[in-house]
RNA sequence: CGGGGUGUGGCGCAGUCUGGUUUAGCGCGCAGCGUUUGGGACGCUGAGGCCGGUGGUUCAAAUCCACUCACCCCGACCA
């Protein structure tokens, strides 16, 4: 490709709306275009690096035994009405009418699409294992895009779906997932770090995601420098120290003057917030729920949203708590009665802890369960933090911020019983088909492969997703023969299989190696008076500061060993 | 949805507080001509704007007021 030609321009000056590196660089380079918030065009250069992403994942999902297909976009209202996600999406779903006033929704991703489909056609055990996926468009209305293409609302995905007939053939497909998903990585020269996470709208049991480490990521994971566990915050886990106060001791009921806040509390009883109880007041599904942590730790509210199986879940406001009767800042659920109670499991890991007494300016202490108070779910809803103890070994957990670039569930059969997508085993009895499915944002590849291999110039591309493979520098003069050697340069590489991006426009060398650069493309060649003087271009990898000169007519094997061994 | 910010040629910005001095300016980019040619060259000439929109105040509005729309950031929320 000639860039007198190339459809897109680069730009010196950094666009305001970007802050993000990635953002930043892939505008300048010309490669995608805002249109509206988190809606992007692809211009030739990005599209190109967008589709050998998806080359990259579409090989490795035959590899492992995946058949493409392609789903519709429309989806009617009511099959995510059958499955509940019209609820679990809620204000994120595009949805539209037809002309008939039917609902129909852009599809946010294709559970229940594919799951009908499966079941239609795979009837008995002989036709699983099913690998069947798609590369495509999703729509997600985000309440907030951001970051370039790291959050937007129209996206590509490809999104691979399994359908086996028990949990261990469930347990073979996810293993070659995370294989194929290691090898996707690889080959976009991304390194990624597999993390345990929340499932989400998508429901289900095990997931994980695939993290790429960067500073501009917007999840929060946690991991420990001494064993493999690694987690999103919002599924993250941590040991919660015991409490050793003793043997239970009887109530008793302290004044607590003006004393609101848990750290006023344990400051003015001198105690350490860890002896304390704290109580929290969430709203789910438009009921209050009344929540008990232990005084130092935070509630996770997607733990807690699991826990309560909830669909909707916020913190209650203040007239509505008052308006329960809960006497706000002495709250504790000693002696409560009518509400929803759930407590962290931290309640039960220590004795004698101060509460609470329901009066103004009054707590209690010595509260014990499940002597003094009883709750209707005990469980983990703690928010794990940086400085936590791993759950899996003495390790301490430290904190990271990441991109999530693929996310996999394990989904079993909660789509398949809802939309009765069941088989026919050896006996002749039916079961619904055990799912997982496996999702992978090809934009956000892209974007998280800039976050990572960037300079102050601009882009370094991988080979294996570069645009083009060459640069070709042609700094011409007149009266040298420098154009045409940089043509038939042109003309070799091309015919040899290579991918040449030819600079023959009219501008100063300046503006072509600064725009090299910010391109990003793996090797330049300079063809210029100076070089073919000594019969020679000179060449550069993106990636490297050293220049080296190399004979004209050697470049081309040169270039052939790089880029096609 | 809450908080903050920004809307002025394709891009980056000044002008707005204190209305008139503006025929709305600067840099980049763009077009033409000439000179240049190894890290964002130079000269000359030129095109391109109803100052986000609507309504108001005023003799007079990019500038003041009201409403509204869009985009960005933080949070809430969410793959």
């Amino acid at each position: 490709m000639r860039i007198s030609k190339l459809f897109g321009k680069t730009l010196r000056e950094i666009p305001a709306e970007a802050d993000t590196p990635s953002h930043q660089f892939l505008v300048r380079a010309g490669m995608i275009n805002q249109l509206s918030a988190g809606i992007y065009s692809y211009l030739p250069l990005g599209w190109r690096v967008l589709r050998k992403i998806e080359n990259i994942i579409r090989e490795e999902m035959n590899a492992a035994g995946g058949q493409e297909v392609n789903l519709p976009v429309l989806q009617p209202y009511e099959m995510l009405q059958l499955t509940g996600r019209d609820r679990a999406y809620g204000k994120s779903l595009f949805t539209l009418y037809d002309r008939r006033e039917r609902p129909l929704a852009l599809g946010p991703t294709h559970e229940e699409v594919i799951t009908k489909l499966a079941g239609h056609y795979a009837r008995s055990y002989r036709d699983l294992p099913l690998l069947i996926y798609q590369i495509q468009v999703k729509f997600r209305d985000e309440p907030r895009p951001r970051g370039g293409l790291i959050r937007v609302r129209e996206f590509h995905m490809k999104d691979l779906y399994s359908f086996d007939i028990d949990e261990a053939g469930l347990d073979i497909s996810y293993r070659k997932m995370l294989q194929a998903y290691q090898n996707v990585y690889d080959r976009c020269g991304l390194p990624s770090r597999l993390v345990e996470a929340d499932s989400g709208a998508i429901g289900g049991k095990d997931s994980n995601e695939f993290m790429v480490i960067a500073e501009n990521g917007e999840d929060e994971i946690l991991y420990c420098p001494d064993c493999t566990y690694a987690a999103n915050v919002e599924k993250a886990e941590s040991v919660k120290e015991k409490i050793d106060n003793g043997e239970p001791l009887p109530v008793e009921e302290v004044a607590t003057p003006g004393m609101w806040s848990i750290e006023q509390v344990a400051g003015f009883l001198k105690v350490p917030e860890s002896h304390t109880l704290k109580a929290v007041f969430y709203i789910a599904d438009g009921k209050m729920v009344f929540v008990v942590i232990r005084g130092d730790l935070e509630v996770n509210e997607i733990k807690l949203n699991n826990a309560l199986k909830a669909t909707e879940l916020r913190m209650a406001t203040e007239p509505e708590v008052i308006e329960a009767g809960i006497v706000a800042g002495a709250a504790s659920p000693v002696g409560l009665k009518g509400f929803k109670v759930i407590a962290d499991d931290s309640v039960t890991s220590g004795t004698n802890f101060v509460a609470g007494g329901n009066k103004h300016d009054t707590h209690i202490k010595n509260v014990n369960y499940p002597r003094d108070f009883k709750a209707d779910i005990v469980t983990d809803i703690g928010l794990a933090r940086a400085g936590d103890k791993c759950p899996r070994c003495d390790g301490v957990l430290t904190s990271t911020r990441g991109i999530e670039v693929g996310h996999i569930f394990k989904l079993g059969t909660v789509y398949s019983e809802k939309l009765g997508a069941s088989f026919i085993d050896e006996k002749g009895e039916l079961h619904p088909l055990i799912m997982g499915c496996y999702g992978m944002g090809l934009g956000r590849i892209m974007a998280a492969v800039v976050e990572i291999n960037h300079d102050d110039k601009g882009i370094i591309w991988p080979l294996s997703i570069a645009p083009y493979h060459v640069y070709i520098c042609m700094l011409s003069r007149e009266g040298t023969p420098v154009s045409e050697e940089a043509e038939k340069l042109y003309e070799e590489l091309t015919a040899a299989g290579i991918e040449v991006l030819l600079d023959d426009r009219e501008e100063s060398p300046g503006v072509k190696f600064n725009d090299a650069d910010l391109l990003g493309i793996p090797f330049r060649v300079t063809v210029s008076p100076r070089t073919l003087e000594k019969n020679s271009v000179e060449f550069k990898k993106r990636s490297e500061k050293e220049l080296q000169l190399v004979p004209l007519d050697k470049i081309v094997a040169k270039l052939q060993d790089l880029v096609k061994g």
